[in-house]
DNA sequence: GCGATCAGCGCG
DNA sequence: GTGCGTGCTGATCGC
């Protein structure tokens, strides 16, 4: 043995924490809730640790009891900010993973970690071996010596400190010995090490440097003048005790010698699955890489990976699948596999198909040319099982095939149950419901440009398999939980019916008028050309006018300028703060309006083109199981943000245009929120302005300030105040929002609770609700859990207030749309229409309407919204039609 | 050359 | 510390 690397366990624990928990963070957690940022950011930092050694390794954690400096000193860390519970659940696991890793670790009742790893250093460096340290704690600096380098955590982990004897005389000019001195004399408030007050490192750093060590100062303290002098004799007690407190003890009684710190070899599975327990997917990965480099040599442990208790059958020709479609004309769980996300241009890699009790891959060039396989898919009168059946529906439909009654999906099933599963794929939603063990897409296909298929085929036939049998065999379960919830009709009545609207949507798409694109794109060239040559006039050189650090440089250190807020990485340059300099400097106005242009020509004029299919359409991706209340969100592209607020932006809506002999027809729920708060939380003045057909906002503002007669500015205000509340407001961001003091903000706030009492009484009840539940929930019984509002973290605590307060809301809001999306479907299919609905952008929907259709749509489609839920508040719609989209005001 | 992260900004 | 829910872009940085 030659060299031995010590761990200060809680410190390390400590930074990979908070390097992940910075305010306004969203911790990392399991599905389950079980946070584990910390540990994730630990087992990086052992894992760059571990490269630096060579085999013996010790991490020390302290133990909550009190130690013989609490004994000296009472005070000792008294007033230390109580660890965050989301930090200390992770304690436990951090301390399983050591052990599943065959790291050693050590924790000895009335010792600190610093005891611990200074008496193993001092041991090891007497006899000769080279000692690494790793901590946050400057206090075991005082460990350094030619055979033991510190190595010091900087912020965010991503950088060391590495102390020798050498760095550390070059940093503070004073010698390793001396930094026990240095402490004592400075103190330390986070221990709360009093040392000499009014002493602080540059101080501390002098007297060293004359007198050398604590025990000489006091030889010569009669020689030290003025009020300096006076304190360090009058706290001379304390000095003493200061230093006595911060002297790691070298000397601890441990039960082993530092020979006794080797890695013990391990089951690499073993810590696989704990990772795969917690969700871990990177590490999962990465450890299962590093394994199967280390498994060549081994085949038998190979043959391990896969599962014993698990088989299926091959079909890979046309005689086996007709007979096994033969033999199996009942209900059966199917899994499409595709080579990508976006199905309406991926590849079909495999099919999975089980009944559970036999599970099949079939060759997917031989399933969609055999006439038994697409029989039994279009057979309306057997039952089907997917996991997003959206995703089969639209890519069969490109391939001109069917597919019918759907009575299970395990994606929707599995997003009304736990509404946070939107962002997780196929195995951990898999492992939220079940213990069965099956393997991330990373691991089967890899990642990002690598992605692929493996060369050894059973690998991904085992895996698709594997997935129709995890859908057979969770649907019973799943809907259990979802008829124990009341969520039943939600799934059957409006998830399953919405996944063939948004399907039959997706695959009509929104045609796009190329003249005009290309007008629109050669229009935003010139003039921002224009304007960078203004910018840069005004700068008096070029640089790149989209780099927020290049532009900060130019404005805040060049020009001048007065800076407002920063951000994490420099100066911030966002259309506030520009706002606010305006009038300083002519080169403002020009970024202002280059930044809107740049935005328009990116995002939205070569962002779309290059989503434009070869039938001169766009086809969304309507993703059904993402958002925590229940709305859709939409990629590739997005139609849901095409702008609109200015009517430099609206421009953009004429490139979306009707086919021929073909309007767009755009109806939308006129203030759906609003009039959702006003029905559950039974606000009896907000309900009577609804049924008056008032101006909402101008009725509030007429109460609020107690006028008949309102100014736009009172109106805008309002409008403020009304958005505010459904999102949970606080006076502050209102005041930044409406420009007024967030005392004045707060008497609006006020002032609206006294008009309208029953939504004070409304956001009360379900903070309340949701605080004993962990969850709130919509009209239609959609879930949404919050774990975080019972969080000790303040932050997080009132995070989670507001989304109680914001999901219903939200949640119902959608709830009703997407019913009404269901009914106006139904109604079309039945009634054979030929208008199609294309588009749902939160509160409206847009059709493509042909002609003849036109008077009988302008009437029925805002009617069929209308009625689509019984509240005890009308819903308003108003409705449009035009050529184009930007017609549709 | 790729992936992750940040700042910024588009929508309801 | 400070109003909800989204997706996409270009710049930047680390590997």
């Amino acid at each position: 043995m030659e060299h031995l690397t010590l761990v200060d366990g809680n410190s390390v624990m400590f930074r990979a924490y908070y390097a992940t928990a910075y305010p306004g963070a969203v911790l990392m957690q399991t599905s389950q809730g079980v946070y584990t940022n910390a540990v994730f950011a630990f087992v990086n930092m052992m894992d760059k640790i571990l490269e630096q050694t060579n085999g013996h390794i010790l991490v020390a954690f302290d133990t909550a009891h009190p130690t013989k400096r609490h004994e000296k000193y009472q005070e000792y860390k008294a007033g230390r900010a109580a660890m965050p519970e989301e930090l200390a659940q992770q304690i436990p696991l951090v301390k399983k993973y050591l052990d599943k890793a065959g790291i050693k670790q050590h924790e000895q009742i009335g010792y600190e970690a610093d005891d611990i790893i200074g008496t193993l250093a001092k041991e090891a460096s007497q006899n000769n071996i080279k000692v690494d340290v790793y901590s946050s704690d400057r206090d075991l600096l005082q460990l350094v010596d030619q055979n033991i380098t510190v190595h010091l955590l900087k912020k965010g982990m991503k950088e060391l400190d590495h102390y020798t004897p050498e760095s550390l005389y070059e940093k503070y000019e004073l010698t390793h010995h001396q930094m026990i001195d240095l402490k004592a004399l400075m103190g330390d408030p986070s221990d709360n090490i009093p040392g000499i007050p009014g002493v602080g490192e540059k101080t501390a750093i002098k007297l060293l440097k004359e007198y050398e060590t604590i025990e000489n100062l006091y030889v010569h303290q009669d020689e030290i003048k003025g009020k300096m002098g006076e304190k360090i004799r009058e706290n001379k007690e304390l000095a003493y005790l200061s230093k006595d407190l911060v002297t790691i003890n070298v000397e601890s009684p441990l039960p082993f010698s530092y020979l006794e710190t080797e890695k013990i070899k391990i089951e690499t599975s073993d810590l696989i699955d704990f990772f795969k327990e917690l969700e871990l997917k990177q590490l999962v990965v990465r450890m299962a890489n590093q394994n199967q480099n280390t498994l060549f040599k081994d085949e038998e442990k190979s043959d391990k990976k896969t599962d014993k208790s698990f088989s299926y059958d091959l079909i890979l020709n046309d005689e086996k699948l007709n007979d096994i479609i033969f033999n199996h004309q009942e209900p059966m769980s199917i899994h499409f596999e595709f080579s990508e996300p976006n199905y309406h241009k991926a590849e079909l890699w495999g099919i999975g198909l089980s009944n559970g009790e036999n599970t099949y891959f079939i060759d997917p060039s031989i399933a969609l040319n055999n006439q038994t396989f697409l029989n039994y898919l279009k057979n309306k009168e057997i039952e089907k099982y997917t996991f997003d059946y959206k995703a089969i529906k639209v890519f069969l439909m490109w391939h001109k095939k069917a597919i019918h009654t759907i009575s299970f999906d395990m994606l929707l099933a599995a997003y009304l149950i736990k509404s946070s599963i939107g962002k997780e794929d196929f195995t951990t939603i898999t492992s939220l419901f079940s213990s069965i063990d099956i393997s991330y897409e990373e691991q089967i296909y890899g990642k990002g440009a690598k992605k692929g298929l493996p060369e050894n085929k059973e690998l991904y036939y085992e895996h698709i398999a594997k997935k129709a049998s995890v859908i057979y065999k969770l649907k019973d379960d799943l809907l259990e939980t979802l008829k124990d919830q009341n969520q039943l009709e939600l799934l059957q009545k409006v998830e399953i019916p919405l996944s063939e609207v948004l399907a039959s949507m997706e695959f009509s798409g929104l045609l796009v008028d190329n003249k005009e694109l290309l007008n629109q794109k050669e229009v935003l060239e010139k003039r921002i050309n224009v304007l960078e040559e203004s910018i840069y006039k005004e700068a008096g050189e070029t640089f790149n006018i989209s780099s927020p650090k290049q532009l900060g440089d130019i404005l805040f250190e060049k020009l001048n300028l007065s800076q407002g807020k920063k951000t994490k990485t420099g100066y911030s340059t966002n259309v506030e703060v520009l706002e606010k300099l305006k009038d300083e400097h002519p080169i403002i106005p020009y970024i202002m309006e280059y930044r809107q242009l740049a935005k328009l020509y990116s995002t939205y004029i070569i962002g779309i083109s290059q989503s434009i299919f070869s039938d001169n359409k766009v086809h969304t991706i309507f993703n059904q199981a993402l958002t925590t209340t229940g709305r859709l969100s939409s990629i590739e592209p997005n139609l849901q943000n095409i702008p609109i607020r200015t009517e430099e932006g609206r421009k953009i809506r004429k490139i979306f245009v009707a086919e021929k002999n073909h309007y767009l027809l755009g109806a939308d729920y006129s203030q759906i929120e609003l009039r959702v708060l006003a029905d559950i939380a039974n606000v009896k003045h907000l309900k009577e302005s609804f049924l008056n057909n008032e101006d909402i906002h101008k009725s509030t503002a007429q109460k609020v300030f107690h006028v008949t007669d309102v100014t736009s500015e009172q109106r805008r205000q309002a409008k403020a105040v009304n958005f505010g509340i459904i999102y949970g407001i606080g006076a502050w961001s209102l005041a930044e929002d409406i420009h007024v003091s967030p005392k004045e903000a707060q008497m609006f706030i006020d002032r609206y609770l006294e008009i309208y009492p029953e939504i004070k009484q409304y956001m009360q009840d379900t903070v309340e609700f949701a605080t004993e539940n962990g969850y709130v929930k919509t009209l239609m019984n959609r879930r949404r859990y919050i774990p975080e509002i019972n969080s000790k973290v303040f932050m997080q605590k009132e995070f989670g207030k507001r989304n109680a307060m914001n999901a219903p809301i939200q949640g119902s809001a959608a709830d009703i749309i997407k019913v009404a999306m269901v009914d106006l479907f139904k109604y079309l299919e039945e009634n054979d229409k030929k208008s199609k609905i294309i588009l749902q952008v939160h509160d409206e929907l847009i059709l493509e309407v042909p002609e003849e259709e036109l008077e009988e749509m302008k009437e029925l489609v805002p009617a069929i919204m209308k009625k689509a839920v019984k509240l005890t508040v009308s819903l308003e719609t108003s409705c449009d039609v035009g050529k184009n989209w930007y017609e549709l005001k």
